[in-house]
DNA sequence: TGAAATTATGAACAATTATTCAGATATAAT
DNA sequence: ATTATATCTGAATAATTGTTCATAATTTCA
């Protein structure tokens, strides 16, 4: 029998030093913090996506002229924004028949940059 | 026959703003900075390894401590401790049989944070 | 109203990815 | 040497994800 109550662990080796567990349980962000954290990295995880964003860095664009820039089809193009705007990460206004997008947050040129700092120090 | 002998393109729609597209090019990151940037993210955006380097931040820890504060298997640990290996996020240390992982860089947590603030904006 | 153009969407498919499983390696202790 | 422990690794599986294809929705213009 085990020693305490606690239900199978997945975890299938020995607690070497349970007083650094019980200090990072303690400290460490609540788990669904950390999932949304996780789902919203996903977002920039993606090479089309971060084309897209980058683009945005210029200038407000038409799904067309993205596609064309990206050399894509509207489609895949449409989808894609589709994920970036429900991240909140792009916002768009319609005009007529166009719909033009840019960019909806201040983090996004941040985050960016700081992604491009750490591949640029590559030793 | 095509105006210009540009090969055929995936784009299935026609270049609306074509001053527009050709500033962005200029100005746009080049491809292979932002497909390594993109690779960079999509090593955040899984929610196991958001753990790992959120666990990180309060302290080093073995393998074996990391599957027991997840709850998950030691394997699966190790192979996302690899991925962050390979992407230069953290480094570890060997002790007798027991290796300790700890972060590389100074970046992360930059990011972590800016992460964060992008989802605690949630309105 | 009808046709053309732009964008959005659902389903299918292909590709990628995380985890599990089984077993290998390496170190320490007996 | 043998055993036990911690970690690593390759292959298989399960789940997720990006793109394509076909089509719908919306707006403009004739």
């Amino acid at each position: 029998m085990a020693e305490n109550n606690i239900d199978f662990e997945k975890c299938d080796c020995n607690v070497i030093h349970e007083d650094v567990i019980e200090k990072v349980k303690e400290e460490m962000t609540c788990e669904e913090k950390l999932n949304d954290l996780a789902e919203f990295f996903k977002v920039f995880g993606d090479s089309t996506r971060i084309k897209i964003i980058c683009a945005l860095f210029s200038s407000e664009m038409c799904v067309c002229d993205i596609a064309s820039l990206l050399n894509m089809t509207q489609s895949a193009i449409s989808h894609q924004l589709r994920v970036l705007k429900q991240a909140r990460l792009v916002k768009n206004r319609k005009d007529g028949k166009v719909v033009y997008y840019s960019l909806d947050d201040e983090h996004v040129q941040k985050i960016f940059d700081q992604g491009l700092v750490h591949i640029n120090e590559r030793r």
